[in-house]
DNA sequence: GCCGTTTTCGGCCCGACTGTTTTCAGTCG
């Protein structure tokens, strides 16, 4: 372990405290593990760097932290020091595992780690694959064929999913290096291009884009970039380097006359830009990052506007860019009018500490309120989800009568009552309708049983959904970006229940779920279904999460603000989710 | 190890599911 060169990141931090976690857990300590895990979670949700608390504030800075006291805070501050952390490098010499990839894989867990360890030697992913394929795993205790088939799945998903990560864990990242490019004598222009501007929601590598005249000195600041681990290439224009966090990034320099062309064509995706690079040939163009050429004359290339102008086409986001009909849209003059970020007025599924939220329900409402929202719904967790302490009927109704009192005292700001109910095994509730229909906004999701056929999903969904007190169906597919494949559901069912029923599909905005996801959001969008774009917040700091990243995914899904029910004022989101209850008591 | 409108000790992490078992350990949310 090499000392670190900068002081860790707040992921880093995070990651250090999910490892302690892993291995007292793997010691069956009891309460501790769960304790680094919350603060990890905490560490993870701060909006400034751990090292300038720190630096600031010193231990009592980091002890003041939610869920971090005097023990963990110590830990933190060796780990800012040092860059290394005792306790958990005793724990890993006493069982030297990547407990962490490990662990990673759905099922298998810190102890069946230790074991698989201890008796096989299994320190790592590849290893325990091997020990799967040649049987040896089913001979442990509690194991058996079925453990090594469901064992190689789960690696098998994990390499399915490779190193691509969510777009919320690099978006930050994305844009702090693009600031910083900004900053380079000499720029004058910056962008970041590839999946990351598509907003996809899981990203391979970074891409760059610079206007300037001297790229040499472009590239020497970008290499010498304190995250950069290593430099593959550097070039005249081109700059690939990898990053601390694993990924790679490319650096390209162009000069301003081409800076649209090449936005365009390091945006991408590869199939719009081959479509249009069609259409140009037709013309008699020539298209390439460098402009928009005939013969050696070059009509486009500063700006993306100019360059689509030039072809005879509207500019089109680049959410749409994915070649699945926005060129034809854009040639017929169809392209959606998007939502733009900023229009949402509303959140509906907030989570507060009256379950497993993080805060108040005031605190929620202010930190909405500072957002620039106008209303939130309050959805805690009910009954059957035991680890988030549900609520019952009575606790919701008097959550409801709570909510009653704060709207008094609140100004310019509306909270509605909810919940986020349960949709158990047979498509029933965990509330029941009298509890329900005394609620204003209410969810149903689905928090168990994820491995129904299809049939019986379906079943189960749409049972739920023609309930007359469900107003939303929260995260659809219950999918877990990485980590959890969605359910066997079939989404157009869904679509088709939803606008025979009124019901409303949420875009969960939290960057593990997207979900419904772009793919599904089109098709509810021209069903004429209607969406509720929510953060899923449970914790201040996610709050944002549903402009971000819900907006993002409503765009690629084609959606336009009318088809968001929480782009609407407070009074008139409501009547629509009522109209819709009204609709199907009929 | 953290926390406090039950406040410096004594709770917190509970129920369901899975795959293995024959009474249960491990995992998940």
């Amino acid at each position: 372990m090499t000392r670190a060169r900068h002081p860790p990141s707040n992921t880093e931090v995070a990651n250090a405290l999910r490892e302690m976690s892993l291995f007292l857990e793997m010691d069956g300590v009891p309460f501790k593990p769960r304790a680094y895990e919350k603060a990890a979670l905490a560490v993870e949700a701060l909006d400034r760097p751990l090292a300038e608390i720190e630096a600031k504030q010193g231990l009592k800075g980091v002890d003041a932290l939610p869920a971090v006291g005097k023990g963990i805070a110590e830990r933190i501050v060796e780990l800012l020091h040092t860059g290394r952390m005792r306790d958990l490098e005793r724990l890993r010499e006493a069982t030297p595992i990547d407990v962490s990839g490990l662990t990673a894989v759905e099922g298998l867990g810190p102890k069946t780690a230790k074991i698989l360890y201890e008796e096989l030697g299994i320190r790592d992913v590849r290893a325990l694959e091997k020990a799967c394929r040649e049987g040896r795993v089913r001979a442990l205790p509690h194991c058996g064929e079925k453990t090594e088939q469901n064992i190689l799945r789960g690696i098998a998903f994990l390499a399915g999913v490779g190193s691509r990560r969510p777009l919320g864990a690099v978006l930050p990242l994305a844009r702090e290096i693009e600031g910083r490019l900004h900053e380079i004598a000499g720029v004058e222009q910056a962008a970041v291009a590839g999946s990351v501007r598509r907003r996809k929601e899981t990203i391979g590598d970074l891409d760059f884009l610079v206007a300037a005249r001297d790229p040499g000195k472009v590239a020497q600041a970008f290499a010498s970039m304190p995250d950069v681990t290593h430099v593959y290439a550097r070039g005249a224009t081109k700059t690939l380097v990898r990053l601390a966090n694993g990924m790679d990034a490319d650096l390209r320099v162009v000069p301003a006359a081409s800076f649209g062309a090449a936005l365009l064509y390091f945006t991408g995706s590869k199939a719009h830009n081959v479509a249009l690079r069609r259409i140009a040939q037709l013309e008699g163009l020539k298209l390439n990052e460098y402009g928009l050429f005939r013969d050696a004359r070059r009509l486009a290339g500063r700006s993306e506007e100019e360059v689509y102008r030039a072809l005879g086409l509207p500019f089109v986001p680049p959410e749409l860019r994915e070649d699945t009909g926005e060129i034809e849209a854009a040639r017929a003059g169809r392209l959606p009018g998007l939502i733009e970020h900023g229009e949402l007025r509303g959140d509906l599924q907030i989570q507060t500490d009256w379950t497993d939220g993080a805060a108040s329900i005031e605190a929620m409402a202010l930190a909405a309120k500072a957002l620039g929202l106008e209303y939130i719904a309050i959805t805690d967790h009910t009954r059957d989800l035991a680890m988030a302490r549900g609520c019952d009927e009575a606790k919701l109704l008097e959550q409801a009568e709570a909510i009653r009192k704060l709207n008094r005292r609140l100004r310019g700001f509306r909270v509605f009552s909810g919940a986020e109910v349960n949709i158990r095994e047979d498509g029933s509730l965990d509330v029941a309708d009298e509890a329900l229909a005394q609620l204003e906004v209410v969810g149903a999701a689905i928090h168990a049983r994820f491995r129904q056929s299809k049939t019986q999903m379906t079943r189960r969904v749409l049972r739920a959904m023609e309930n007359p007190h469900v107003d939303i169906l929260f995260h659809p597919t219950a999918r877990l970006i990485g980590r959890r494949e969605a359910v066997a559901l079939d989404v157009d069912a869904v679509i088709a229940a939803a606008k025979r029923t009124g019901t409303v599909l949420e875009i969960d905005a939290m960057p593990d779920r997207l979900d419904l996801r772009d793919e599904y959001v089109r098709k509810a969008v021209s069903a004429g279904v209607k969406l509720a774009i929510d953060s899923d917040a449970h914790d201040p700091s996610h709050l944002a999460y549903a402009d971000e990243f819900g907006v993002a995914v409503a765009r690629r899904g084609w959606a336009r603000k009318v088809d968001v029910v929480n782009a609407l004022p407070a009074t008139r989101c409501l009547a629509q989710l009522k109209d819709a209850r009204g609709r199907r008591r009929r």
